[in-house]
DNA sequence: ACTCTTAATAAGAATAATTCTTATTAAGAG
DNA sequence: CTCTTAATAAGAATTATTCTTATTAAGAGT
């Protein structure tokens, strides 16, 4: 993203500050201008080390916490919505993954061949291909009831 | 899966170990079988759990260990591909991503309107979609350099 | 079957990523 | 400018996973 780019996400994260009652602090700044900026798709650390310039004395606690509410804030995203847990299957008929945001439980979908995936050529340039699947991310019905009952 | 096709599976697994001139050891069976019967994508505990009933003794690195290599062996496979640590993205354009399995790399794969994901009907149902992004798995050019040099 | 080599294991310590606890700071409402 | 409290820094704690080391057992060779 460019530097435009980067501060127009900026606008976008300060109003969305206000619409949820949070607050517009340095370290939300700093690390959404690092992620925004970034092409390499950074993990905690990295971000943590790169806003040091700016922000000497930030924890890498605030980067965790701060990383996560970017992501409610629908700021960034998590590549391959890292769940807490590996979890396996011994499935290889090719389907996709329902994975819930929330309580982290995995569907399996199947689908017949006109909805097969087919995988960009770009693909193949990058690298052996060993697999691939499609992740739909989202709150299952479960979750969804739970939340009204708060 | 069912009985016939988890004892096809335990059959594949002596296969490949011969094949790989690893050992065909009970751990290793008890635990294909246990992933293999069961539906719900279970992580190294439940595994580990399930099947303490027929190994008292295992010890959970085992169920670790053996959880890798039924991987490698390609009996099984890791829901997600699980990376050591969470990467973040703050570019929201719909892309796919290129997952090297073996430096832990991501390349992002833009791509055009036609080659657009589409998610299937089914996935509705389950719940609440937020987004959905096609996840490659393979090794990168740079690794499958290295592991030439070996 | 018996022996031997060594891959695989159990046990528990160690590590790495992430989250929690608590005291302090500062955003922003009034 | 003051006050409330959300957000933070620091470091301890936790959780998933991996490593270390001594022991066991698979299976090759006899």
């Amino acid at each position: 993203m460019n530097n435009k780019m980067v501060e127009e996400k900026i606008e976008k994260l300060k109003e969305a500050c206000k619409k949820q009652h949070m607050r517009v602090t340095n370290q939300r700044i700093e690390i959404l201008k690092e992620v925004a900026s970034s092409t390499s798709h950074p993990d905690a650390e990295a971000v943590f080390e790169a806003v040091k310039s700016k922000l000497p004395n930030i924890s890498i606690d605030t980067v965790y916490r701060t990383l996560a509410s970017l992501e409610d804030l629908n700021m960034i995203f998590r590549v391959d919505n890292q769940l807490p847990k590996a979890r396996f299957d011994a499935d290889k008929t090719p389907h996709h993954h329902f994975i819930c945001t929330r309580c982290g439980e995995v569907f399996d979908i199947f689908v017949n061949e006109r909805d097969k995936i087919k995988i960009p050529q770009q693909a193949f340039k990058i690298g052996t291909i060993k697999d691939a699947n499609l992740q739909i991310r989202g709150v299952c019905n479960k979750c969804n009831g739970k939340k009204k009952e708060n």
